[in-house]
DNA sequence: GGCCAAGATGAGCAGCGCTTAACTTCATTA
DNA sequence: TAATGAAGTTAAGCGCTGCTCATCTTGGCC
């Protein structure tokens, strides 16, 4: 392979006019100049310049050879450059997971910040469960996912770093109608009750079982749905009392959000990453999200 | 300036998978890419592979590197390619210079010989007299010329170089209808002829007149010209005789070609080129003239 | 549990490519 | 004609690079 310090170096000669000129341009001595033009025509097999008294002249090979040259060393430069600004994080992709009520209410205000962070960079978003977002973080297609384990509900996310971003508090939904209960209310006091539950299967509803298992009942389960604001509308139309974590409320005049009694239940909400912080960007969206 | 090597060799692990594989397609040893693809994160600043227990995967900055690279790696193999061929003389271009004759006679059959040595080469012809064709010759604008000489006429040719193609004999020129003389003629027995000469200021208007001076008459001249067949035509109109080189004949039943009596009056006619071989097709074209 | 494969790391060594310095060759100028 | 200076070349020296070889680490696999 033709050497490109070399392929610059004649460039500049053939632009001077002169090994001594080039030399002062490129921050060489002439001699290294001289140098080099010898190695690159020991290279070529073919004359590069004829030697006149001080001065050379490049032949029709060095000039063919200088233009040729011109295209792919600009390339190699714009590929330096292209490299560097993703090194930077000013261009490049970020390919991020969240749990879908994450990606209503965090995942917003963490990409505007990174977005003041680094302006250039392209974000792909995948929503999911953390079922389903983990493996493809392990295996690189996302670089980071935001997931959530229940405390009650242990999950696997094998070698991948968490940094935990918030605790969520669970709280209970009950139908605004309801007046027996005020500011908090005990899990055991609602064994009677119906519920309305996350879908069978998933860490939601496990959950809620080993709530209801260390409260001495199993919870009768009228209706299932992992959507949350499905869920606020059965509560709110009296069909059930439901447990969320506090990013499934939301104002409505027809239900009420109370916190349990007792030691606290909570759903922690971690970002998880692989240890080998690959991508640029991943740093500044740690942050991000870490400001939120 | 990237390195085109750790390039080629990170297209490499990139297409095959592992730095294992990519050691073998390259014979290098697995350390030798290892190394270098440390080299190559270290440049760009940013990590290109995750490694893995076993394996090692490419980032996307990797991919997009790969991807960049690979054009000007191509054209740089390319232009060297390219370079190689001229400097095998099977591509590029010589520029040739002769004098009008020359370019009727020799130069034909020496273009077929080059043609069968180099038939990619590309051959640019410029026609004149040694006194317009040495300055570009001198100065690079050709790369060699064909010239004459006339032994009473000295040319200079500079630091040129000159190789010695053959020796015209001059010849005398007279109508057929002349049968006054018979295989040769004296110049002393032409004083009272008038003469159609060359061109004033030319070489062989020069030559005519030392030849004559050494004969001891100035030559009397009805018409001047520099074209041999505009020479031959009005000697055969019985307007004049002349004095011209062998190149000059041509069968003409009007005009009778009659050797000088005496010592051998010549035209010599030289190939020259700069000292400096710079054109690979030199070689082949001086090649080509000596063996016509 | 032992073996193997993939990659990383360190030592060592050869070669490359720079600078410095001295030399050659001309052109310019006194 | 001699001195000066500029351009290029060449030789010496040296530090850095980049390879191989050897060794180590890690984890999958029989």
């Amino acid at each position: 392979m033709l050497d490109p310090t070399q392929l610059t170096t004649l460039r500049a000669v053939v632009d001077a006019g002169s090994f001594a000129a080039a030399a002062t341009q490129l921050q060489y001595t002439p001699s290294a100049v001289s140098q080099q033009m010898a190695a690159l025509e020991r290279a070529c097999g073919v004359p590069l310049f004829e030697r006149l008294p001080h001065q050379v002249r490049p032949t029709a090979a060095a000039q063919r050879l200088a233009e040729l040259a011109g295209g792919p060393l600009a390339d190699l430069a714009a590929a330096e450059r292209e490299i560097a600004g993703m090194a930077r994080g000013e261009e490049g992709r970020l390919r991020v997971g969240a749990f879908p009520t994450a990606g209503a209410t965090i995942l917003p205000r963490a990409l505007a910040a990174l977005r003041r962070l680094t302006p250039g960079a392209e974000v792909e978003l995948v929503e999911g469960e953390p079922e389903l977002l983990v493996p493809q973080v392990q295996d690189g297609r996302l670089d980071l996912a935001l997931v959530y384990e229940y405390d009650l509900v242990s999950a696997d996310f094998g070698t991948l770093v968490r940094v935990a971003l918030r605790h969520e508090p669970l709280r209970v939904l009950l139908p605004a109608s309801r007046r027996d209960v005020s500011v908090s209310v005990r899990l055991a006091d609602l064994r009677d009750e119906t519920f309305v539950a996350p879908l069978e299967g998933s860490a939601g509803a496990a959950n809620l079982d080993r709530m209801c298992a260390a409260a001495r009942f199993r919870p009768r389960v009228s209706f299932r749905s992992n959507d949350y604001a499905v869920m606020r509308g059965l509560v709110g139309a009296a069909l059930g009392v439901a447990v969320v974590p506090e990013l499934g409320v939301a104002p409505d005049r027809a239900v009420r959000a109370v916190p349990l009694a007792g030691r606290p239940l909570r759903r922690r909400v971690d970002v998880v990453h692989r240890p080998t912080a690959a991508n640029p960007l991943l740093a500044p969206m740690l942050a991000a999200l870490r400001g939120v």
